[in-house]
DNA sequence: TCTACGATTTACT
DNA sequence: GTAAATCGTAGAA
């Protein structure tokens, strides 16, 4: 059951809360491979120091995030990882999702594959990173449509059971200057795939 | 053009 | 625990 484009209308706060538990899915060549979002972060837009966006910076990177809520924003960082992320809000309003750390429910052949070399099943995918080599995700999926795609989009999990969300500071952001300590990192409690505790 | 650096991962001490 | 890898992008020149 895909999500109504209604859900991704919102502000990145709620969806990256309402995200946790639910699927991302990523149909590959050589088959599907389904993975429960564990821990997510929200960057909110152009009042937002962490944000690529904020004062309203408009380039070619930050481009898909003015896109309406919904699509990917996918970009390189560090030169050799990709960051995938669920643009929220309405067009022109650029607020995204990261998603940081996913567990795998389908496909961990695939995932085993995409990982070679990493053993530890929780190292596949406990990072935005790791997560984005593990389902083969890189910049020619920028843009793509996670509402209504084919090759990678979000699936509602129709058995979610209940669990806390757990509100912690963001990662890594520290130029944000007072937006660095806003709890808007959102995981699962207890699950053993996110990044950091 | 030129320069500095990042929403990270990995290997090594 | 620390540091190297590695390059596209942003912002300055």
């Amino acid at each position: 059951m895909r999500f109504p484009r209604s859900f991704f209308m919102r502000d990145a706060l709620s969806v990256a809360e309402d995200l946790l538990g639910h699927y991302l899915v990523r149909e590959t060549g050589r088959g599907k491979i389904i993975a429960k979002i564990v821990e997510t972060e929200a960057y909110c837009g152009i009042l937002d120091k962490g944000c690529h966006t904020f004062g309203g910076r408009r380039t070619e990177r930050t481009e898909t995030m003015f896109l309406p809520g919904g699509h990917a924003y996918i970009y390189m960082i560090y030169g050799m990882n990709f960051c995938l992320n669920v643009v929220s809000a309405p067009k022109d309003d650029p607020q995204a999702v990261l998603i940081r750390a996913v567990e795998p429910v389908k496909g961990l052949e695939l995932v085993r594959e995409n990982r070679k070399g990493i053993l530890k099943e929780t190292d596949l995918t406990n990072g935005p990173g790791k997560l984005a080599k593990a389902l083969l995700i890189d910049k020619s999926l920028n843009g793509c449509d996670l509402a209504g795609g084919k090759e990678l989009f979000l699936e509602k999990n129709p058995g979610l059971s209940d669990f806390n969300i757990v509100s912690a500071p963001r990662i890594n952001i520290d130029y944000a200057g007072e937006f660095k300590d806003k709890p808007w990192r959102k995981y699962i409690e207890g699950n053993r795939f996110v990044s950091k505790i």
